[in-house]
DNA sequence: CATGAATGAGGCTTCATTCAT
DNA sequence: GATGAATGAAGCCTCATTCAT
């Protein structure tokens, strides 16, 4: 048990180093390309950012491409993990969609490179990485979608919304979302970028219009 | 007289000839940028997409990035000649925004390419470009939506919007352009672009939210 | 005629520089590849001795390994032929065999670089090539010594020769064929080389061994 | 005496172990560099090849081209041994020379990889190692031909020989005993070589040319 | 003795830009 | 005005070698 113990510490220490250099490595590309744009940066940019000589990298990453794989593939994973949390139907819809506005907001702040780079490259990376990996991409993105018109249905039918085109709805939504990650509203602050997403529940459920008095 | 306008003649059809070839280079450039994105797009390509040689597009262009520029001037004087066309503040709030959505989703039908390049490229054809003509463009960009913010204070003045903070609608019809412009909404066609805007026009006016019947 | 000749005569100028171009880097990588081998010849030796820039010879060749295709291509037609013009049947085959030997032999002291690279890589070249030039290049030498071993057997049937096997026939010529081209058998000048074809012939038809005393 | 032996054997098993290791490592590399060539051989294919980690081939061995020495000289030592007990000059020229290509032959297929490797960078590896190594290398080639040639000339003395230049015979002997290295003359099996061997006996002690009848 | 992470020099290749024709 | 050959800086990637554990 003594002999495992220590092993296990050794092995563990070494594999809690090679996971936290990945991870420095990472975070550099996100930086980088986030300022850069992928083709643009340099892996001598992202070398010299994480510490590390240019080699390295290719001991944790097998390329280029692959860092930019590994940055969606985290950043997606966390996205889904945060909205299969809240959007779970079994709270109001207008309180699961606020909190799910909230949620990414907290998370523009936190990490707010890779929101950069998503936003800045928003498309033009789907021109750049290989098919297998965008239809792979695409099709989590459409699911997720897919998801929240399925909770929007449930919402009309449960009478808290009107009776509109669910795409409508989800199209609507989905626009507002992309254009706070992409824009984040042109907020200075989690404190104001969350009255922002107040103001705008508010026009989403009631409108902008002035209700006629009666 | 008879010479005058022959050499005239002569020279504006030199004149119009260097024009058209310049046009023709321009749009080999978009539609290559769409396609690769600034950064990976090459003048090869583009001089093949132009049937001229390589060459050929500095004797009109002073080097790549001044190709992008012209690209970014061109679309932003269209978009503000169809926008203070549209925005006169003479007609009702609804009926002027509406035509703007509208305006634009024909350009987006007209010149998709273009809209491939700024919806791909995005923000990060601002880290690309120079200082200089980075602020130019945000100037621009700026004055827009401080116009319309104006524009939006009178709809308010005038009892058509209610009383929301301005940048509230501001942000969230930003926003809302901006998607259509990246993601046309995922439409196909115009008509059927159209009928989208027709819905958001509803939700934004009215709300999503089901009244309470009195 | 007056403009096309001028207009011919242009074009050909400029073909005919790239040409010649094209044939002095393909020279200059016969002899770094003669020095160094394949792998460890780089393409900035190259260019150094072609004159020109690395850029430059990928505007010629499509990369590194082009560049041996080119030669190995240029070498074999260039045999082919020596070889088809020998070797035609119509002649005593020791006639035909020596001057094969012979026109080889001055092609060595002409080309000695092209040698030197097919001595010193022989084999590991066909490491280095992809499968379908290896398949292709096997091929052709097949062809040839097929051509050969029948020629042989056209000389035991005219009674030229003993009754052996082709194959041994055929590999004892093939062999020392191969041995001329590796070592060029030790000698300095092709006068010299030639003295030894001469003694070769006479150890290929007589052996070596001491005929009995009658 | 038991503590002594013990000690000798915990020793001498360390030194067996070493040794072997060595020795594990020395056929890796002869492996990959038959299969890749000498340039285009990485550490990291010798490493796994012999199931070693990188690192640990710097242990035994000072970089890449001391492999490549080992090789070399555990390879020449060998046939020294071979042809010194061969070539004693006490049997006739014909059963020694028949011998040493049959006991050559032995090796062809008891370690194919030296032989591809011999084969395919036969020269090239020449232009790899330093000056001194070379020089050492031709020393020992010319040294054992030398012998040869000797050996050749007792033999005509002897009158088993035609009195033909003693070079011409040295010169198709070696130039037909590398081809047999190079090549195996095409034969798949020990058997199949050994009676290719016999033919080229024949035809080198008697020649291909049919006598005239008497 | 064995490991394998880290290094950095150097190789191949691309591409914006220039310039002689 | 148009061409396209030539350039060379810069990018990605490999790999022999070192060194701390």
């Amino acid at each position: 048990m003594n002999d495992n113990s220590n092993n296990n510490a050794k092995l563990s220490r070494r594999e809690r180093e090679k996971e936290a250099h990945r991870q420095e490595i990472l975070d550099a590309a996100i930086k980088v390309f986030a300022e850069k744009g992928f083709s643009s940066a340099t892996l001598d940019e992202i070398a010299q950012e994480a510490e590390f000589s240019k080699g390295t990298i290719y001991l944790y990453f097998s390329n280029k491409e692959d860092l930019l794989y590994s940055i969606l593939d985290n950043t997606f994973k966390g996205w889904s993990v945060l909205f299969s949390n809240i959007i779970t139907g079994k709270r109001k819809f207008r309180e699961e969609i606020t909190d799910m506005f909230n949620g990414l907001a907290e998370e523009i702040f936190k990490k707010p490179d890779i929101f950069a780079l998503l936003s800045a490259q928003h498309g033009s990376l789907f021109n750049t990485i290989s098919e297998e990996k965008r239809t792979e991409f695409c099709q989590k993105h459409h699911q997720f979608w897919s998801n929240f018109e399925a909770r929007t249905k449930k919402a009309i039918e449960n009478g808290e919304l009107r009776e509109i085109p669910t795409e409508g709805i989800t199209g609507m939504v989905h626009g507002s979302l992309d254009a706070m990650l992409l824009t984040r509203w042109n907020c200075q602050s989690i404190t104001e970028l969350k009255n922002a997403i107040e103001i705008f529940m508010d026009i989403l459920f009631n409108g902008i219009a002035k209700k006629k008095e009666i």
